[in-house]
RNA sequence: UGUCCUGUGGUGUAAUUGGCAACACGUCUGACUCUGGAUCAGAAGAGCCCAGGUUCGACCCCUGGCAGGACAACCA
């Protein structure tokens, strides 16, 4: 008993390797048994039908940290074959997103469209083992037919029909001699199956279309079942890693490579990312998109790749959030507040703090000379030396947050009040002497005086007071737009709706707030997306609409803030 | 009422593959602080879906339940 707590706690402080994830242990499995020569090969295979978003980006960062890790090799392919609804656009920002999460298929760009002639072949293959057939039925008749999962399903009447008529009929298929929906080509299978997928399904359709990388030349496609393993085949996939719902496709899967003696990849499926407060389907992120409830797929405040690097996320922290959620086979709900939590940590390294006013209130200092400046020196990051130093311009007037001026604070309030005292950031403590209103009894002003031997840096400037608040020189500051996103939904589970709700019922009507604010000159002309700290308020990165001399401001998110928490429970 | 999958603290992921549960986020204390941030120290929180069984011993094995999910596009 005790020697094995020891031995226990001696092997924790040794080395706590992290441990492996299912999929890890399946592979490290296939490599002590040497399977495809010890060769790992995976692929990252997006329907070009849409944007990419953080539960692609969990796929992404699955296949290519597997190829990565295990010396293997990471494809892109591009699963096209469905021209209905596929189009450059999305094929080139997909692109585009999985190399600005930093990753790098080298000259492995594959298109399963690309295949249309093998698969074409295989097909044939299957008609010449009496595998497949063609049947003349209509999808209406045929889902009919199919039963449902707990009856089986009939016979097609085409089902018997000879090879040489199924040859027959499958090229007259594929050279154009029938319309779209007079003719599928089907396994043979067993229509009995408990497994839907295997009652005789469809493998190829008859779409005459223009597709975007084939043009007219084919008018028969491939569904995904015939395309997708056989791809993997092709590319010589050893791990083709997929989500949870393709679980029921793989008998079908390996019944193709059986058949066609095809290179055996092997599916492994892993549940997909959910994220709380957001909707993650690419149909409903289309419809919020369509309907323009936000503003294109790269509203900042979208889960897609292009949203969050707008809204500014980086690369980094989407990885690292990515990596630490682990992957498993149970479904699961992701709070926000982890993704949050991730992109805080990345920034609070990396983004330059800077003073900014968002929600201002005129304070003067009246026992400061007018006409009169300084420059205060100010750290750019104190968790990064070397990011320097720079000097911020004070004055007699300043702005500070309305937030930060009380005139009845509560007992806990660190900031300012009549007859208090608090440190202006990087400049002097200050007391507030006096307040003044509009006729309806707005604050206009808040009057202070500065005792002048606490000036920042300075030997005497030790004296203790609660409060440090932010502030930006009326004289110096700058105009900026600032938009204050919030979570899109208001709902945790936006798509729970009550009997006949639609999940855009549980949009956050206030997702989005613009306002102007002021900066200090260090952030009057920001790159685009460059990332700062906005002190005390959050972290903010610039807008690709921001202009010469017009900054916009994204607020990423805010910093966290044990100050809302005192306040709610104070009343 | 078919087949398949899943069921560990509030959330997510672990447990060297049979030795009474760890890590992260979150929460709560306290320290420190010219960001009520960061950092540091610490605490609470599951007894592993339920019931049997095997075993000296089970979260891990067996049996039976229960719960949740996936599957009936010529989408992927």
């Amino acid at each position: 008993m005790e020697e094995n707590k020891n031995a226990r706690n001696s092997g924790k402080n040794e080395e706590t390797k992290p441990s492996l994830n299912f999929i890890e242990q399946i592979i490290e499995e296939d490599l002590r048994q040497n399977k495809n020569q010890s060769r790992v090969h995976t692929r990252f295979p997006p329907e070009p039908n849409g944007y990419l978003h953080i539960g692609h980006a969990k796929s992404i960062c699955l296949n290519f940290g597997l190829g990565i890790k295990y010396n293997g090799l990471t494809n892109l392919r591009f699963d096209d074959t469905n021209p209905l609804t596929e189009d450059v656009e999305y094929v080139d920002s997909i692109k585009e997103d999985v190399r600005w999460l930093g990753f790098d298929w080298e000259e492995r760009e594959y298109y399963a469209s690309d295949y249309f002639e093998q698969l074409y072949e295989f097909a044939v293959k299957l008609i010449k083992k009496g595998k497949a057939y063609v049947c003349d039925m209509s999808a209406e008749e045929i889902s009919a037919n199919r039963g449902t999962p707990t009856r089986p399903g009939k016979e097609s009447p085409f089902r018997g029909r000879s090879i040489e008529e199924n040859l027959d009929l499958f090229a007259g298929m594929r050279k154009g001699e029938f319309s779209d929906g007079e003719k599928v080509l089907r396994a043979r299978i067993d229509m009995s199956s408990p497994n839907m997928h295997m009652r005789d399904p469809v493998l190829y359709r008859i779409i005459h279309a223009h597709h975007h990388r084939t043009g007219n030349d084919w008018c028969i496609y491939p569904t995904y079942d015939f395309a997708h393993g056989q791809s993997d085949s092709i590319e010589k996939i050893t791990h083709s890693i997929c989500t949870l719902e393709f679980e029921v496709h793989r008998p079908l899967y390996e019944w193709f490579i059986k058949e066609l003696e095809i290179f055996p990849s092997r599916q492994i499926e892993f549940a997909r990312l959910n994220l709380s407060y957001t909707v993650m389907s690419k149909r409903k992120l289309l419809e919020l998109v369509k309907k323009n409830l936000v503003n294109g797929w790269d509203d900042p405040r979208m889960p897609t790749i292009c949203g969050l690097r707008r809204r500014g996320y980086t690369p980094e922290s989407i990885r690292t959030f990515a990596e630490r959620i682990g992957v498993a086979k149970r479904d699961n709900v992701i709070d926000v507040a982890f993704l949050e939590h991730c992109i805080r940590e990345d920034l609070n390294h990396r983004a330059s703090r800077v003073m900014a006013v968002l929600n201002p209130v005129k304070l003067v200092i009246t026992n400061y000379p007018e006409g009169k400046t300084e420059e205060m020196e100010a750290v750019n990051n104190p968790e990064d030396e070397s990011a320097g130093k720079r000097f911020v311009s004070f004055s007699r007037e300043i702005y500070i947050e309305r937030e930060d001026f009380m005139e009845d604070p509560p007992k806990k309030y660190f900031r300012l009040s009549p007859g208090n005292e608090v440190r202006l950031k990087y400049a002097y403590i200050i007391k507030c002497e006096d307040v003044v209103k509009d006729a309806s009894g707005n604050i206009t002003e808040i009057r202070c005086t500065y005792d002048a031997l606490t000036r920042s840096g300075s030997p005497e400037s030790n004296r203790k007071v609660k409060g440090t608040i932010h502030w930006v020189s009326v004289q110096h500051a700058c105009e900026a737009e600032v938009r204050l996103f919030d979570r899109l939904f208001m709902k945790e589970n936006p798509e729970d709706t009550a009997d006949g709700e639609d999940f855009k019922m549980n949009l956050n009507p206030d997702s989005l707030k613009v306002i102007t604010g002021y900066t200090e000159p260090a952030a009057s002309s920001p790159a685009v997306l460059e990332k700062f700290q906005f002190e005390r308020l959050g972290y903010f990165c610039a807008d690709y609409d921001t202009k010469p001399g017009k900054p916009v401001f994204n607020r990423t998110v805010t910093l966290k803030d044990s100050w809302v928490k005192v306040d709610k429970n104070s009343d």
